[in-house]
DNA sequence: AATAATGGTTTCCTTTAGGAAACTAGTTTC
DNA sequence: GAAACTAGTTTCCTAAAGGAAACCATTATT
């Protein structure tokens, strides 16, 4: 008879870790918007939606709001002439670095690999 | 006034390439999958159900045929007394490996930093 | 003969994600 | 006074994702 194979707590765990960060990150645009801001520093909400080609002004709102609650980006309201707001990642935010690099990385080498 | 910002074609490549990478792991479970697979090598349907904590069979039947389509993991089916399949990445699946640990390590900083 | 395990498929349903377009409101420039 | 830029919101809609439960064919065990 087959033994069961039942995963480790420890290795459940490290898939539940995955499950929590693509909870936070999944979806179409929230990697992409805090990947525009780790290469350009602060943004205000225009630029953002130049920068970040073909979202729609509702979407990049909701996903800026959704970032903010999870502590990864400031939301600054700026008393300026007619009035601008900055986006800006938080320190936490930042530590996405290394991940939004791997999949950046990724995404060029699978474009390779399709390519031949 | 102010100078219009237009980020540089590089990094759109770069902001692009995230998004390829979404494309293809997006999802709840996909990322999962591919994790599961790098943790235990080779596996069979029912086992990956196992590991997989919640997916429902159709579900994973699914994700598995587009991993395969994507030539990230293989099929191979067994002879065996009651028919066995068996699941394993492809050596470009394997290339994903910094990518999946970057998301353990993350989800696992992140849990702390929500812990105080 | 019944039960359970293999690897799925089928059907039905609900939820979520996402997009297009129009609109708001304040300020400033033409 | 009209147009444009700021940062969004509102409404309406479609498509995709995902879940629950039942089902199927084969083989093996009890």
């Amino acid at each position: 008879m087959k033994q069961k194979i039942e995963l480790s707590p420890q290795c459940k765990g490290q898939i539940r870790a995955i499950g929590d960060t693509m909870e936070l990150l999944g979806g179409k645009w929230k990697i992409k918007i805090i990947g525009t801001l780790l290469l350009n520093g602060t943004m205000r909400f225009m630029e953002l939606k130049r920068a970040v080609e073909g979202i729609a002004p509702k979407k990049l709102s909701k996903d800026l709001q959704e970032l903010e609650l999870n502590e990864l980006i400031t939301r600054t309201v700026k008393e300026t002439k007619p009035i601008t707001v900055e986006y800006e990642l938080t320190p936490h935010g930042r530590t996405l670095e290394n991940l939004i690099n791997e999949a950046m990385n990724w995404g060029i080498l699978h474009r390779n690999h399709i390519l031949k």
